[in-house]
RNA sequence: GGCGCUAUGGUGCAACGGUUAGCACGCGGCCCUUUCAAGGCCGAAAUACGGGUUCGAUUCCCGUUAGCGCUACCA
């Protein structure tokens, strides 16, 4: 029985809602709106170290500009580490994880670079072979012992060394991986806080999540999922991993390139409909060439099959044709309240101009907006009043 | 280094074995306009490379190259 799709959208505060972000967020939104679905919200913030609380905020709202509204959340996984640790304890017990009392820069079970010894491996950690480190066959009574002495431990999943792992993706389809190549991940970090790998597991099963959609970044580490899915006895979702968005030198986007907080979009006079078509097409089409397109469309057309395999560079240019698009296109009557909410903050903003004089200052909106790009031209022309 | 993913003009996409390879941004030119935008018309510009499979490859397979991702007690 298919019952109606549930997904979220699950950033980690330790910046500001960026482009990508951005992009995830309004796939999974426009995924739920076409299906009659629920977006939860959920904040990632497991890494004391890059968490910032004080940016939650900041997300919230970069959300709430772009209009991606949710129907759950935000939970916050600061707020849940007891489930993670009785998960944890669980795989433990149950031998699918065990406890490992390596030092962390010293374990020598990751499948890093075994590069050349002797050519300056300076602050770099130390070369790595896919071998389990010894903890993993460690006898009870030794396990006992390491407890007695005291020596912190992390909890890594016991991956099998042998067979493979398949997930099926609903973007790029079936993927298998040797499990050979996937070392014993940690879980539990030895300060008892959990990993994003199995943070993650525990939430989407406990939310009852069906489909995963997210940045192929972790297209990577699914099978590690997987695996954990599979430990948990929980059936996993369907994953739906999208393409990521680059700048126009192909690397990353990241602050580098400037503007990539939505919220500096906002500052600049973006529609938050024209930043919406735009942000859709960078890796998704509805199948033709149409590209004027607005939520309503978007929400109608919006298939998962539509997204592409390809990394799309974010071209500012066209965002900005956008923007001009909806500025000149747009009811007049659902163009006003944005200029007046620019005129707001530009400090230009006149009572009148909401009230008795509202007609005449809708139709000079009409009369000046042939002539802007940006929301932020009519404070420029404002002035001239 | 290992593993994986991807590959259509500068950019975003379409074409999912058979098209003169289409659309849009950007770029150049012309028209319109007192000017600037917007709009209209025209133009330059692409299937990364090499092998296969096939009557026929942008499309399917293999290799090369390039880019990206993962390989953290980050997410």
């Amino acid at each position: 029985m298919t019952q109606s799709p549930r997904v979220r959208f699950a950033p980690s505060p330790t910046g500001y809602l960026h482009v990508g972000g951005a992009r995830t967020a309004l796939f999974n939104w426009l995924f739920a709106q076409h299906n009659g679905g629920t977006l939860l919200l959920r904040i990632e913030d497991t890494d004391v170290e890059r968490n910032r609380p004080d940016l939650v905020d900041g997300i919230l709202d970069g959300l709430k500009w772009l209009g991606v509204t949710w129907d759950e959340g935000p939970y916050f996984q600061s707020q849940r580490l007891d489930m993670y640790r009785a998960a944890a304890e669980r795989l433990v017990a149950g031998g699918a994880a065990f406890p490992c009392y390596c030092k962390a820069s010293s374990y020598a079970g990751g499948d890093a670079s075994p590069d050349k010894e002797g050519e300056g491996d300076d602050e770099g950690p130390k070369v790595h072979k896919a071998l389990p480190c010894a903890c993993r066959d460690l006898s009870d009574a030794d396990r006992a012992a390491k407890g007695r002495e005291g020596i912190p431990h992390a909890i890594r999943f016991r991956v099998p060394r042998e067979g493979t792992t398949s997930f099926e993706d609903a973007i790029f389809g079936k993927r298998e991986v040797q499990n050979a190549e996937i070392e014993d991940f940690v879980l539990l970090r030895s300060n008892a806080l959990p990993t994003y790998q199995l943070s993650v597991v525990v939430d989407d099963i406990d939310m009852r999540i069906t489909h995963v959609i997210r940045g192929a970044d972790h297209l990577s580490n699914t099978p590690k999922q997987t695996l954990l899915y599979q430990a948990l006895e929980a059936a996993p979702p369907i994953f739906a991993h999208v393409p990521l968005i680059l700048g126009p030198d192909r690397t990353r986007l990241s602050k580098r390139h400037g503007a990539t907080g939505v919220g500096a979009y906002a500052d600049e006079g973006f529609l938050p409909e024209a930043f919406r078509n735009f942000l859709a097409l960078l890796g998704w089409a509805p199948g033709g060439d149409a590209e004027f397109l607005r939520t309503s469309d978007l929400v109608k057309q919006f298939e998962l099959s539509g997204v592409s395999r390809t990394n799309a560079v974010f071209d500012r240019p066209k965002l900005e044709w956008f923007n001009t698009q909806y500025l000149q296109k747009l009811p007049i009557e659902e163009l006003v309240p944005y200029v007046a909410q620019q005129l707001k903050r530009a400090g230009l903003w006149q009572e009148a101009w909401g009230g008795a004089e509202h007609g005449w200052f809708s139709h000079a909106v009409d009369l000046i907006r042939a002539r802007t790009r940006l929301l932020s031209d009519f404070s420029t022309a404002a002035r001239a009043f």
